[in-house]
DNA sequence: CGACTATTTCAATGATCGTTGAATCATGGG
DNA sequence: CCCATGATTCAACGATCATTGAAATAGTCG
């Protein structure tokens, strides 16, 4: 399969697909908070500010890998992440100012709700 | 005049299952908003006060009787919604104190951001 | 290069979802 | 009583879900 891949940039790995927020529905946002991993990744991304502690191998305590990109995949592909590459590992960040902007309050409550109750299982992202 | 049926109990309809505030858990009411129709039922209750005009029958612009009854049933088992019946007719409400005690300033924050929307459909429940 | 690591993708599974239409149940009124 | 009405239940369907484990991909480093 030769394509228009010949001019790599060395440092740019397999673009994952990211929504126009404006894009994004409501219904979308809650389905995608609707599992107890999801809400767990949520929290633990909310909980670490120290944007390079959250590279996705930090989460599996939630999950197998392959499961956790699963779960990655569908909080993207709602708005709520964001996937980015670098070299070899790949950071999880949350899209805050565009969701906020998008649905405002929303985030903040959802994640205050999912952090005050047990059910919802938490990574380490420290260290 | 509203509350004619007031002074007297009939019989009693079948009983339809509502789960204890505090068994029910984040994922499961995130799960039971994901969806365009619930959060339609949703807000339509929220914009309309009047109790007695939030009978079942009243959402039919929202979807068929048979699928009314279907999300009706995700709503209550979610925790969200109570349904009472009163002779031939069943109506619909927010928990609103058992739920604001579970989960505070969650619901406001999901009608708003449901209210919000265009592609959250809405049924006219005045007479 | 080739081994290694981090992550995604694929194929397969059983479970649950949203939807439809027909059947059923409960209640009130002639 | 029987019938009309409001609402739930059932059976079926295709679609999507969460999960698993194996395979593929992308970048790093010896």
């Amino acid at each position: 399969m030769s394509g228009a891949a010949e001019a790599i940039k060395p440092e740019v790995m397999k673009q994952l697909f990211h929504p126009e927020i404006e894009d994004v529905l409501p219904a979308d946002v809650f389905a995608a908070l609707g599992d107890p991993i999801r809400l767990g990744i949520l929290v633990s991304l909310a909980d670490c500010d120290e944007i390079d502690k959250a590279r996705c191998g930090a989460f599996t305590e939630l999950a197998s890998p392959s499961l956790l990109s699963y779960h990655f995949a569908k909080l993207r592909e709602a708005g709520i992440t964001r996937s980015r590459a670098e070299g070899t590992v790949r950071f999880l960040s949350i899209r805050r100012e565009e969701f906020d902007r998008r649905f405002p309050g929303l985030l903040d409550t959802v994640i205050e709700t999912a952090r005050r109750d047990p059910s919802v299982p938490r990574a380490k992202l420290d260290v």
